[in-house]
DNA sequence: CAAACATATGAATAGCTCTTCAACTATCAT
DNA sequence: ATGATAGTTGAAGAGCTATTCATATGTTTG
């Protein structure tokens, strides 16, 4: 931290005009405290958003949650433009991070979004700025 | 989608017991309906996440969001457990894609986060698995 | 139970990504 | 202008990731 609480103070002092000690005490506490915060939820939020930052899962999830029902695995690879094995290693990754559900019938397996996955994809549309997409 | 549509008319059977052509045909209509809308936003959509999919990355966002404010690119180094120019890439990928903001004031440059941003962890946090975090 | 089917899993590799180092630009003070 | 400071950028390599092929598991049908 020695040489950042330097940088730290300078920019303080550019700030605050006047600065004291306390001042910068004060404030590299409250940078901790933020860090602190920041910290505890990023390593598994950072999963779950990998898992969705992929072409083939996004697309998977995405086809879930606006067919609004559970489908199939053979429908789901009907739409992903790779193969059957990718499509399932897709879904497990999914399914790992709690972003879709399994279900198995006879032997037919079906899938479908979670309230988790379909609230983020709400909250990208929701959110998207104007002139990207349709 | 030839061998796809068999196995698609296997699962119909399966599912309404009997089905005919017009069943199959619809079926996959639907599907493809499907494929077009989610089609459509994937692309750009992957980009924000796979920005955001990084613990550098989202480390700085949350920091950003957690402060409330915005934060100079000194006061984020403090924070960040790599390089000064690790963070600098990473302010600039989440710039590019529309997470943060960025503002020049004499030698220094600011960050803050975007709505979008916000909007994204809020959701995080609001959907996040009971005990997976504190 | 043997064969066909639906899906999952493991290993391997090609390609992407993150971080760092080094060099660069811009701003301010002397 | 010179030097110091704040931050950015490009290149490069170690490490991660996504897809595929081959194989395995579980399920229904004949």
């Amino acid at each position: 931290m020695g040489q950042s609480e330097d940088r730290l103070r300078r920019l303080l002092e550019d700030e605050l005009e006047e600065c004291c000690e306390a001042d910068v005490e004060h404030r590299m506490g409250e940078l901790e405290q933020v860090a602190d915060r920041a910290d505890r939820v990023v390593h598994t939020d950072t999963a779950v958003l990998g898992v969705l930052s992929n072409e083939t899962r996004l697309l998977l999830v995405r086809a879930l949650d606006t067919a609004g029902r559970e489908l199939c695995v053979c429908e789901l690879e009907a739409l992903a433009d790779v193969s059957e094995s990718a499509v399932s290693h897709a879904l497990s990754d999914l399914a790992n991070v709690g972003l879709v559900t399994r279900e198995k019938r006879g032997k037919w397996r079906y899938y479908n979004a979670t309230e988790r996955a379909t609230a983020i994809l709400s909250t990208l549309d929701e959110t998207r700025p104007r002139g990207e997409n349709a």
